[in-house]
Formats: C-alpha cells, sequence, structure tokens
DNA sequence: TTGGTTTATCGTAATATTGCAATCAATTAA
DNA sequence: TTAATTGATTGCAATATTACGATAAACCAA
C-alpha cells in the first residue's frame, strides 16, 4: 500500500481497523459477505448473482480471506465459501470498539 | 472508482456501507478521527501529531468531510475540524445492522 | 504595506485496486 | 480416455489512491 513506508507510525489497533474496513470498502465484497450470511456458496454460485466476471468475484473472495472474514473449504473442482462467523463478530466487535471511544 | 460503470448493481445499502468503510479504510484517517475525538484540532494541529506532509493531511481531512464524518468550520486562515457526532453514531448503526444481519 | 500563518488546491509520481480474458490444474461425467 | 466443470492464477489495461512540494488565497501582526 501507499502507506506501507511510514506502517510503524500507526497503532496495532489503527491498522487493524483500517485493514478490515478496507476489506469491506467494496461493494461486491459487501454484496459477497450478505449472499454468504445467507448461504454457502461456491465461487459460480457467488458469479451468477454478481455483475462480475469469475476471476474478479475469485480475486474479491482472495481478499475476504486475507482478513478472515470468510472461509474456503476446499472440494476440487468446487471451493464451498462461508462465513468466518467468528471473525465476522470479531470485526464487530473491532469496528464497535473504535467508536465506541 | 473502478466499479462506477455497475454501481446500479448494488443496493444503496451496500454502496453506502462501502463508501464509509473505504473512508475509514487508511490508517491516518482512523488516527485523524481519534484525535478529533478527544478535541478540536486545526489542520497544522493534526500535521504535527501525523507522519504526512500538510498537503496530504488536508487531502485526508477532505475524504472524511466527503463522507461527513467530520465538520469543518472556516475561520481563516484557520479551519477548525472536530468529529461530526451525530454522523459519526449513524456509521456506527450502519455498520452494526450490517453486522447484524 | 509587508511579512507571517494557515490551509486548500494543483501538478506529478509512485503504487494499489479493480476488472477481464486466457489459461492451468484438479476433478467429475460420459 | 475424452470432454466438461470449477476455480485459482497470470498478464494486462484502466483507474484510483496516496504522498509530496509548490503555490495561491485569506487572514493577522507589525
Amino acid at each position: 500500500m501507499g502507506f506501507s513506508s511510514s506502517l510503524s507510525s500507526y497503532s496495532i489497533s489503527q491498522l487493524e481497523v483500517s485493514k478490515v474496513a478496507r476489506a469491506i470498502g467494496h461493494p461486491a465484497r459487501i454484496a459477497i459477505l450478505e449472499l454468504l450470511f445467507k448461504k454457502d456458496c461456491t465461487c459460480n454460485d457467488l458469479v451468477s448473482q454478481l455483475p462480475l466476471a469469475q476471476s474478479t468475484v475469485s480475486q474479491h473472495l482472495k481478499e475476504l480471506r486475507k482478513v478472515r472474514l470468510i472461509h474456503g473449504l476446499d472440494m476440487p473442482p468446487k471451493t464451498i465459501y462461508s462465513l468466518n462467523k467468528q471473525a465476522y463478530s470479531q470485526v464487530q466487535v473491532l469496528l464497535n470498539s473504535f467508536f465506541q471511544c
């Protein structure tokens, strides 16, 4: 990222909050989280409900996995994606505590 | 943004959540919000507490103003920045309702 | 008036993000 | 085996973001 050179100037919690915020900072990723909240999906399931190409959706899934908001179960050639409910509520708590004080 | 061509494919609330998430998706902007939570500041006040040039801080302030998380009171040549506490708690509610269901 | 202070904006460069088509690897179906 | 399906990855282009210095506008102090 553009600020990687002065990463150390920010606190762990500032970095953490901004990292998850950035991860959900795209409408497609919000849409993916909402769809996965309803039920587990394969990548193709998601592609058919989003205005994006398969490779693009796969990329967004990768971003969400990177911050552990979702979980991919490998069943080749399929991957079953699901919400990581634990991480999900941790993020909820994290954002809440940021906005609380 | 890169997804502006298919903006209409997303719901208002998906766009809204992702927009505020993106606004707080940078550690400098998180730091600014935290500093403004403690007390109102001028741009220079913030510059002296951040590892960034004045023009960069001004740019971040503009982003935060764009989503109305902060408020700028013009007292030329100074501008007094403060949290927009109302918008702040609206964002809190917005994110909570997203994570709730 | 002149000089200092403050902050927004402009110009520019470096980097990151987003999106797609094409392809590859791994599996299943025929 | 051969063909089809699935999804990750690669390569690439377009655009957005981040950061800085320089500058301009608006005010105050001397």
